[in-house]
DNA sequence: AATCCATTTGACAACGCTGTCAGTTTGCTG
DNA sequence: CAGCAAACTGACAGCGTTGTCAAATGGATT
């Protein structure tokens, strides 16, 4: 059942190398205080004997698990976890950390429970927490009052001391409702996302400011509360094309959602871009793969979730976690779902 | 950095109910010869305090990690990936195990390395192989040679006492290439997959054997290499379409290749399924939501994954690992992405 | 009541590592 | 070359479990 090699362990290694183990220990936890000569030798009996360090007896010994968490909302429509995996597995890896997925199907009425068990029975060190986990005051709550550090990925206000990621979403919302006046529309609907989601509301800000900006007046009855999956996404634009004067365009708050205001365009037999522009956000995967390809905001997920694990990690090391405050930059990815308003 | 709270530890326990550390420790880990009244004692002084082994000095002691490792190849085309995470993690979390992620850029020469390292750092007990890491016999083979059990999903044929998930690739393919047979096409093209994943060859066999069954002939000019990825399909479903007599339906065998051949066909001014029909295989969440919907295959991943870590973690608990032999049944899912060859 | 098993319980030694602290060596200073 | 601080090194005690094996208990049988 096991493997049968022949576990090295510390003993041998100061055996081989004629030291006690406490110095191995040392050498190999980098810690400072051994002579270059010595810290060599027992290199060199660590790579003869392929020596590598008993994970449990380190954690039961030195307190450190060396793993991180990651609760998520298991929701299928949000395709940017996938980035989110890779990003921070790809930053765990190599710093030894191993990386512990949790699903949470929302909403959960016993969420408290749930993560306070994975935090205890998993023994996570930290953990990160990727929208819209991120977002609730009581996932929040609890890990502060549990003390487990933690790195919020969502465009909510940074707390103090406390690791938050986040990109400009308001900004990439309002460059893209400005790329839609330019094209002629005035009458642009927005979908917007799930009001738990901090990024809902950036993105509904973004919009809001340029209309302002370029005096295009704003009228609510093209604004319609969508949830960030496809189905509320097909839902919200089928009113609002079913309206007596339906908008020339149409601004999901994602991908997701503006997928469905294709297909309900579609299923009117209107034209997209001819006869209605949609653009949605995130420049999921499929964005590009769709027909039309959309017009859309492309969100450095993968370099957001990087930095969410290496200041964590930081963190949890004791180096003083230098947060860079700037957000990060999204960018505006024009493809064919969008067009100039005909003159018709 | 830590949390304050008081751990409580087996002795605490014990001396809370009067027995000894190692009466305590039966208990929890529900092992015989513990006397009924003893047991409710121990039961109950453990809910008191909220008693919660350390996994670590479990492990330490004991040997069982409870950690289990799935190890996938990182290319985001896989959308399928979600489905068996789902699935391991939601058999893992109630068992007790905990699920470690491991993805692999393929091809990679130090594959090898890279898995031996995961096994014994993460010191992993199983390890659950999605398709299509269990098709590479380096793979299993390392695995087989470090005795750690694994749970493979992939159309392969079973190996004695190694656990194998797989469902009939081949029938569907058969149904599926039938029922555009039915349609009337007689001019089927067929996108190949990656040749390195065993079910690329099951469902190409299982298009042969319907296209021989039904007395139509086999052109290999409308058969094309494939790798499971949109940009393959794209350029496949290409080269077919700009030959002299193209076909009247393309068999992907994928639906990220199906959407490719979608997204060619469009490029070209070719009416889906009017002038063009287009079946994919896998019935990812997208499938259903791009324009025209994609007829396809659906099969039960989850399910799948499921069984997969249930059996393995049978399999380390010493049950007898009761296969079920018969694979997965699939089912064809009819959308809107193929039609009768019409007359024209 | 004495005897004998089968069942139940407990004492204690691992498991492999890190933290503590004391002991040893080294390199300077005067 | 003694004297001393700083730099190294090592002995040993945990960390919280489970495995081993001996001891205690209880019930059935003489």
């Amino acid at each position: 059942m096991k493997p049968d090699r022949p576990k090295v362990t510390i003993f041998d290694v100061a055996e081989h190398a004629g030291v006690s183990i406490k110095t191995v220990s040392r050498v190999v936890n980098n810690e400072p205080n051994v002579r270059e000569n010595t810290r060599e030798r027992v290199m060199l009996a660590v790579r003869e004997l392929r020596y590598q360090p008993n994970a449990a007896a380190r954690e039961l010994s030195g307190k450190r698990s060396r793993i991180i968490g990651l609760i998520y909302e298991n929701a299928e429509e949000f395709s940017y976890l996938n980035d989110v995996f890779n990003g921070a597995l790809g930053i765990c890896e190599p710093a030894g950390y191993s990386l512990l997925l949790r699903p949470l199907t929302l909403p959960d009425p016993e969420i408290i429970d749930h993560i306070r068990q994975f935090a205890t029975n998993a023994r996570v060190e930290g953990i990160v927490l990727p929208a819209p986990m991120g977002d609730l005051p009581e996932v929040s709550g609890l890990l502060r009052e549990m003390r487990i550090p933690f790195a919020a990925i969502t465009p909510r206000e940074p707390a103090p001391d406390e690791i938050n990621i986040l990109c400009n979403d308001e900004a990439a919302s309002h460059a893209l409702t400005e790329l839609l006046i330019r094209q002629g529309h005035d009458a642009i609907g927005f979908i917007k996302g799930h009001p738990d989601h901090g990024a809902s509301h950036k993105r509904f800000a973004g919009y809001r400011r340029a209309l302002k900006r370029h005096g295009v007046a704003y009228a609510p009855r093209l604004v319609r509360q969508g949830y960030f999956d496809f189905e509320s996404g097909r839902i919200a634009a089928g009113r609002m094309l079913d309206l007596p004067n339906p908008p020339s365009a149409v601004l999901a708050s994602n991908d997701d959602m503006a997928a469905g205001a294709i297909f309900a365009a579609r299923k009117r037999g209107l034209n997209v871009p001819g006869e209605l522009s949609i653009a949605g956000f995130d420049d999921t995967r499929f964005s590009s793969r769709i027909w039309p390809p959309l017009t859309t905001v492309r969100q450095p997920i993968v370099q957001m979730a990087e930095t969410a694990a290496a200041l964590l990690i930081d963190k949890l090391n004791g180096h003083s976690t230098e947060a860079p405050e700037t957000p990060f930059e999204c960018e505006v990815v024009i493809r064919e779902s969008t067009a100039p308003l005909s003159p018709a």
